[in-house]
DNA sequence: TAGAATCCCTCTAGCAACTATAGAGTCAAG
DNA sequence: CTTGACTCTATAGTTGCTAGAGGGATTCTA
């Protein structure tokens, strides 16, 4: 049994240039082909892909799947490098929600500053964007 | 008084590829030019820059800085669209957080089935990450 | 069996907001 | 007059796709 690349895409949840992309990108291996030189996968392959597609709806990077995907080619290995790299994943996931938090704060201060019923002239937020608030955090 | 690239770029705090870039953009007007076509920047084409560097250390797009700017030049105006503005944008934050949140849960419950003690081939986080967890929240 | 609809192919370019490089020119100090 | 710091343009890379052009394959219907 094997699946077009429109219905691969489909099982996994996504577009079938995505699935090409993935294949590009070294995520896939190369599958076989039809008589018409149309991508067939295997039911194995489809699990691959939907691995792939859960990981990403964790946003994590293809270069963190890609690691994955190699941890699961060696079964009788120890998975601490999985634990790591999800705990790893949690932190950076921490990191940018503490800089959004700050982002908030600093636009609601920002905000407070005027009603809405004022000219642009003398709009407080204007004039708070003007000033030198040097250096503040990045969101990655 | 006028300052070349480096020093407009050292006082608002970016590179000098970030300042070219955001004249390609059309965030800042097209300079004046020494002899030797360097670019020459006034006072208040310094503090423009030192706005958007602002707006985008609060995470503005660049899309929402140049109408901003367009907010700057009609001084007369009511303020209301620069506070809609705002307000959306915190509202686009606060909706990443939440995904954010989201996200987190998900990936302490998937840590938590794992002491990282276990081979690879067992490892219930692998497992996990390959059931089906169709269509989940985005960060965007 | 013809034609239409739907699928698939490759290749290329676009998004956001920069960053980084190459290869060249400008300018001030020693 | 040479060194070094600065600047110029133009182009490509980053991430994870998405969209399009211009064609071929397959399948459904009349």
């Amino acid at each position: 049994m094997s699946y077009r690349i429109g219905e691969a895409a489909g099982l996994a949840g996504c577009k079938v240039e995505t699935v090409r992309y993935y294949e590009q990108m070294g995520l896939l291996p190369t599958p076989a082909r039809s008589g018409g030189n149309f991508r067939l996968y295997s039911q194995s392959q489809v699990e691959q892909l939907s691995f792939i597609r859960h990981c990403r709806s964790l946003d994590m990077s293809l270069d963190n799947i890609r690691e994955l995907l190699r941890f699961r080619e060696m079964p009788g290995k120890s998975c601490a490098g999985i634990n790591q790299l999800i705990d790893e994943h949690i932190g950076s996931i921490e990191c940018r929600m503490n800089a959004l938090e700050q982002l908030r704060q600093q636009l609601r201060d920002l905000r407070s500053q005027c009603s809405g019923e004022q000219s642009i002239g003398s709009c407080q937020i204007l004039h708070g964007l003007s000033a030198c608030g040097c250096h503040s955090a990045e969101v990655s």
